[in-house]
RNA sequence: GGGGGGAUGCCUGAGUGGUUAAAAGGGGCGGACUGUAAAUCCGUUGGCUAUGCCUACGUAGGUUCAAAUCCUACUCCCCCCA
């Protein structure tokens, strides 16, 4: 293992966030010497980025704090090919319009976690936010086979583990697919000639995509850059980041109440809780280490800091302390917390009778009066904390509790309030 | 261009005329146990105004009392040869 002088990589490693590097002391060397510039690519394809997006939030905010400039570019040309590994959707491709669309819900959410400047501004030493239509758009197909195509070897493609799997596995790769980890390469060479970028990070899936542009910038301008990849993020027990009952878990208010983001890190397995804290939160590095002694359910309370601390980042402290207080009292003291995730409902609709199924379904706790059906025979319906028996119950105003709400539960954990306007 | 194989529910994958809303596993969800954890066990997993009805086995037609299953055309994918 290395031993790293910059603060950079320091940082980098002890918060969890280094698989490999191309050439660990020379960067080590380049960072020590200067700020470097450094991106990650993003896909344009939602208007949001979710948890699993986080990891890479994260190493850009290291990266400008830690005296560097990130640069966040938007796959806006990439998006527009739409990735063919998911085959089997046959999605209309994207518009120009959609993905500039998107990008401007992304840009607010990177604004959370990063500050940006003047992109044109050679001096400005605040992060960059780029987008790769820029140049791929413009390409000529003759001209960039002839300047950069030369450059690639079929031969070395077909060897990197990305490639090598799917032939092994007799899945199908189209020549656009092969071709994705071309232009991804010609990004990095691009990025180097417009901002001096040195440095491209990715998931380690990527690191045979990064390595490519690291190749061409070297070939085309003899200039030295390089890769770093981050480790898959995955739960102690094997599961994807980033879901929760199913669905992505965003950075954004709009997309998923701060409540439930700060549930989603609350319930963070045991194993988890020390990796968590070091590379979603930037408490000291000493004190996770006090907070990672605790055990068994002592681990609980570890839990809550976690989930605070994250999410102060991505919605502000305010609003983490209120999704602290409020999972507070509704678990803790059993009590009822006006702060809940809520939905508004015409006060006649109850007025004329609410059914419980139909309430379920527009509170976002079933997705289908069948399956809110099915919940209530399991017993994991509550209205107002009463296990609901009868599927055929009616809400009325009498539900209505002191504070004017009627609180429905399903399962322990998924509570909404509804208020009748 | 020639020959062969294939397309099934969120995913993998059985099913080759009726008993099939479709085996099995995974995943999801709920319950029990716990600590709002993991592991384990149990239940559940198309929709509806519900002893019935509708939608569904690549797309469009056809045969049949009856089709995921048979026929025709089309689309897409895989393999072998060129």
């Amino acid at each position: 293992m290395t031993q790293f002088k910059s603060e950079l990589l320091i940082t980098l490693e002890e918060r969890g966030f280094i698989k490999q590097i191309s050439k660990p002391e020379a960067l080590d060397a380049r960072a020590l010497e200067g700020p470097i510039t450094g991106y990650i690519g993003f896909d344009g394809t939602a208007n949001s980025l979710h948890v699993g997006n986080l990891t890479m939030i994260m190493v850009l905010r290291i990266m400008q704090k830690t005296g560097h400039r990130p640069i966040a570019l938007m796959g806006g040309g990439t998006s527009m090919v739409g990735d063919p590994s998911f085959k089997s959707t046959d999605r209309p491709m994207l518009t120009l319009d959609d993905i500039n669309q998107n990008l401007v819900g992304i840009k607010s959410i990177f604004a959370q976690f990063l500050e940006f400047g003047n992109p044109d501004d050679k001096n400005d030493p605040k992060a960059i936010m780029a987008n790769n239509a820029d140049w791929l758009c413009e390409l000529n197909y003759m001209e960039f086979l002839r300047d950069y195509g030369v450059h690639f070897s079929v031969n070395r493609m077909l060897s990197f583990e990305g490639v090598k799997n799917r032939m092994d596995r007799d899945q199908h790769l189209s020549f656009l697919e092969f071709n994705y980890m071309i232009l991804q390469g010609y990004d990095f060479l691009e990025l180097n000639r417009r901002y001096g970028c040195d440095l491209q990070i990715g998931g380690s899936d990527q690191w045979g995509n990064i390595l490519n542009g690291v190749e061409l910038t070297r070939r085309v301008d003899g200039k030295e850059v390089f890769a770093l990849t981050t480790p898959l993020l995955e739960t102690a027990s094997g599961q994807k980041m980033g879901k929760s009952e199913g669905n992505a878990v965003w950075l954004n208010e709009e997309n998923l109440p701060a409540y439930d983001y700060w549930q989603y890190w609350r319930n963070t397995e045991d194993a988890d809780v020390g990796k968590f804290l070091r590379m979603f939160t930037e408490l000291s590095i000493t004190e996770i280490e006090k907070l990672e002694k605790a055990q068994g359910a002592e681990l609980n309370d570890v839990k809550k800091i976690l989930a605070t601390e994250v999410t102060k980042m991505a919605r502000g402290e305010i609003a983490a302390l209120k999704a602290a207080e409020t999972a507070r009292i509704t678990f803790e003291t059993g009590g009822l917390s006006a702060d809940l995730p809520s939905i508004e409902i015409e006060k006649s609709e109850i007025e004329s009778g609410l059914g419980i199924l139909t309430a379920l379904v527009k509170a976002g706790l079933a997705s289908s009066n069948g399956e809110a059906r099915r919940h209530i025979k399991g017993g994991a319906v509550r209205l107002n904390d009463q296990i609901v028996k009868d599927e055929r119950l009616t809400l009325m105003l009498e539900h209505l509790n002191e504070q004017q709400v009627v609180k429905l539960s399903i399962g322990k954990k998924k509570h909404m309030l509804i208020k009748p306007v």
